[in-house]
DNA sequence: CTTGGCACTCTGCTTCCACGAGTGCCAGGA
DNA sequence: TCCTGGCACTCGTGGAAGCAGAGTGCCAAG
């Protein structure tokens, strides 16, 4: 059905396309890339390629652009990952590398992201459920209120005020946090459930009630559900493709002010390793079927960009790869 | 030069025109305000307001619009605050209540803020230098690198790596972790310095090394520079005044993204009790000079919202007075 | 299977015109 | 002195018409 050349054609209206903003005719085509055939040649594969699906007229005499199905197999097939030149890499290195902590790292990934790619970052916090514990702390605010700090090893800190029904001296603090500590340290949240079933009964009774209130907020508000953060950055970049979203720019820009939107479009990854790639309608998120979204892993959570579908996916995929590659690293060794 | 009723006619065309964003003509206004007097009285009046500079035509023939001089005169003396009704405020502190952390206080302010108003909102978190220490805790997270904890009565969460040039010992950070807690606990950042400055003398000689590198980090990252850190969100309200903003929505969204941009706007609230308001050209920022800012400090820091000049100056002056004031309550009470 | 030719169909742009909103000015009246 | 009705004028808006250009689909010949 679909020959090399067929193929060819396809390829070169997708680039053509993405770096013009134009619907792309048989003229301009045939001469500009050498595809060493006649425009009236062009004309057949492209109403091929159109009863394939995988371009589209806006109008009878415009040119093709391609549709999302296009754009697929331009992904999947016809193209492959633009490599960052060896300057950029070590800009990346160099800028991630002057981060004081987490907050920042996030912070300049977002921005290298979304100059490097020049559409909209979106980088998640390392997930809490995977990370590790380094650390918990319990600051005595006042008397019957306390102050849980936890650290992970990939930097995050979460803190969670816990409420009291009655005062409690500093000396059972003291023994509860050696409690806790002792049996946390280097666990992941996921185990902890388990870890920490069997604390009250092993404890002191006196400390038994407190005990309690600290156990279900840990356990409710840090293992139960998680805080998952994302970051994002670059919107100003959407409106650089004003054409894209004649009038879907609103929409865009709500849905990512959700961060369960962010959050489901990062967390559709299942194989934290490859790059992932959803085109336009692929997206199930209400108001991000006109977008493409561009994800992969790096560890300990995701990260990727949004852009419209008119993307160039080759530069965006080498740029989230190797963000991601610097992110995790950073992340893990630290 | 300006009786009564010229000013209530100014009045009438910025109310008629931040509700409807059209020009308002003679007629149409004085049939809909109850001034009693002709749309011709009315026209000279307008020529008044347009000689001294407080309105303007888009085109001859078309009504007239505020100038930013126009807004300011509003602001200034024709206008007051609309206060919020109790439902409203009712689901303010309800909503604000239910923060579980600091994080989550301002990230709910936020969208508080851009819902009440329709506007872009953003929110500074409490200012480092103003907050007292509460805690400070050391973590050993390797032979020779320290993780520093800093946690104020606002809430804030701070954490620095030292690096060390050699190892250390667990006994040697309790050491310094108790050192550090006495002196620091309680105080103000601002006093760190000077609470800090005879500390390597008076502490025993095989610690000074470490406690150098420590304070260093403290007095570096946190003292002399401390980190301001920015909320925003309602972004999307720019889109609905896509009419307001004809080809400049670019530049906005790209000032927003720069933290330097909007402390900048928050941190020109000298008098941190009462509102202020910024409006169109006022506004020095590269980028906002289509744009109003009403801001106000609600104790430790700042808020406000961010909009076009065409804006609903009473209801969103409200709202930022409301929004402060359960916020301020709500971080010093807790 | 490719190619040149040709008729056809759109869109975008320009021009033109009529309409209407709104103004500025003036002269008369309170 | 100030308000008011009247009137001529300006100018942007919106629709109709016409034109040029780009691009297509199809066909017959190589």
């Amino acid at each position: 059905m679909l020959d090399d050349r067929k193929l060819e054609v396809l390829r070169a209206i997708v680039e053509d396309f993405v770096s013009t903003n134009e619907p792309v005719g048989s003229k301009a085509l045939a001469e500009r890339h050498g595809l060493g055939v006649s425009p009236a040649t062009v004309r057949n594969d492209m109403a091929a390629l159109e009863d394939e699906g995988y371009i589209t007229h806006p109008h009878t005499s415009a040119g093709r652009i391609p549709t999302d199905r296009g754009y697929r197999l331009f992904v999947d097939r016809l193209s492959q990952v633009k490599p960052l030149s060896p300057p950029e890499r070590r800009a990346i290195q160099t800028f991630l590398e002057g981060a004081v902590d987490l907050d920042d790292v996030v912070r300049r990934s977002v921005r290298l992201l979304s100059q490097l790619t020049q559409q909209v970052a979106v980088v998640q916090y390392p997930s809490l459920s995977r990370a590790e514990v380094r650390h918990l702390e319990i600051v005595h605010l006042a008397p019957n209120r306390l102050l849980l700090v936890l650290i992970t090893d990939s930097g995050r800190v979460e803190q969670r005020v816990v409420e009291l029904h009655g005062a409690v001296s500093d000396e059972d603090v003291s023994v509860i946090r050696a409690l806790l500590g002792s049996r946390l340290h280097g666990a992941t949240l996921l185990d902890t459930p388990a870890k920490l079933s069997d604390l009250p009964d092993a404890a002191p009774p006196a400390l038994r009630p407190v005990l309690t209130s600290v156990l279900s907020v840990v356990l409710a508000s840090l293992v139960d559900k998680p805080e998952e953060r994302v970051a994002i950055g670059g919107t100003a970049n959407l409106t650089r493709s004003a054409l894209d979203f004649p009038r879907t720019l609103r929409p865009v820009l709500e849905a990512l002010e959700e961060q369960v939107v962010l959050l489901r479009l990062l967390g559709e990854v299942n194989d934290p390793t490859t790059v992932h790639v959803k085109i336009g309608e692929e997206n199930v998120v209400e108001g991000l079927q006109s977008t493409s979204v561009v994800t992969v892993g790096y560890g300990a959570g995701a990260l990727g960009v949004l852009g419209p579908t008119r993307m160039d996916y080759p530069g965006a995929i080498g740029s989230v790869r190797a963000v991601a590659r610097y992110v995790g690293d950073l992340l893990s060794g630290a």
